[in-house]
DNA sequence: GTCTATACTTTGATAGAC
DNA sequence: GTCTATCAAAGTATAGAC
């Protein structure tokens, strides 16, 4: 382990912020030159201060589930009740997909990368850790740990074709309607049986 | 364009028909070297046949697209009611995504490709002409194409945690619990009730 | 300590010989 | 119509300049 002085630190956080944004963007599949250069630096660096291109992607999806995103910590900790996080969670899935918007979540990361076995790889253990095992224990009744995935899985599928594919139905939809079919559909899984009837 | 004699087109097929199979074990990162060894010939003859890679990858796009998938037009019109459309999607779905099986159906293939700006367009209006444009007309009631697409969205979302990420809870789970799931969540987006309560 | 220059390895793509 | 030879780009590793 090398000792890192002030000037090493700062080119490390620049190279990680390049590489956050990179990979946000292209998945996983983004060069580790142009990564470099937009941090100002050769590409060499990232393998001094990472190890490894597989490394420096762990640690930015490390940072970006961390970060707030649609599913942090806070949202599962802090709701009141299931039905407030059903809402909550419909709602910023909603907002952060919205078209023109380049968030930076990390659901978005595992789509652009889904093409690549290190990166999947990788991503199975985030999730685990971050998502699927806090909500499983948030979950109340049986088989919670299938329900939490299940809902991780509708999280991910409509990013996917909202975000990614732009299917038009999903792209211009008002957002509140998007909004009461998702809160719908999460409660169904949360809490056994649905908030709301989908045509109100 | 070239023409193609006898021997060409064969070499052709033997291409095509090796990378079909190569891209559904080991996804697009499979090499071009590989794909052709197992059709006997050179990596060269696949950029002479196809152009590139890429344009290789979307002609296989083409062919298993074709092919009856988890959402086929004769699914969804040979139903005699949408509760039965339900259960056949949900039961066809946990059957493809089984594990060990990689079947290459149309969702996993955008997946796949979802980095590619290409191949999400091209991805894009198939899936609006395959699936989202009938399925919309097939349902009944108010917003349908939001539903019919938050339908497919499930879809999507369900194979990307069960099939790329390899989330445990839906590797594991039992079949026949997640086909309830997927009924029940089916069921709300297409009568607008779940069909059945999920621990029932 | 921090960084660049250089080169090795693999992979996708191309040119020209037969 | 097919192959050998080669190129360009990407991830990685080593040596050494300041």
């Amino acid at each position: 382990m090398k000792t890192l002085g002030k000037k090493g630190a700062a080119t490390r956080e620049a190279i990680l912020a390049s590489a956050r944004q990179a990979f946000t963007q292209s998945g996983y599949d983004v060069g580790v030159r142009e990564i470099a250069e937009n941090a100002g630096v050769t590409a060499m660096l990232v393998n001094r201060y990472f190890g490894s291109k597989e490394q420096l992607f762990e640690e930015v999806v490390d940072l970006v589930l961390s970060a707030p995103g649609i599913l942090t910590r806070e949202v599962m900790t802090n709701a009141p009740d299931v039905s407030t996080l059903c809402r909550d969670v419909a709602a910023a899935l909603v907002a952060k997909t919205a078209p023109g918007i380049t968030s930076m979540d990390g659901f978005l990361i595992m789509l652009r990368s889904a093409n690549n076995g290190q990166a999947t790889a990788i991503l199975r253990r985030k999730f685990e850790t971050h998502f699927a095992r806090p909500l499983s224990e948030l979950l109340p009744g049986e088989e919670t740990s299938q329900r939490a995935a299940m809902f991780l899985a509708v999280i991910a599928g409509f990013q996917v074709m909202r975000q990614v594919v732009e299917m038009a139905a999903l792209a211009q939809a008002k957002p509140d309607q998007l909004e009461r079919q998702l809160e719908a559909l999460f409660g169904l899984l949360i809490i056994g049986t649905p908030v709301k009837h989908l045509t109100g």
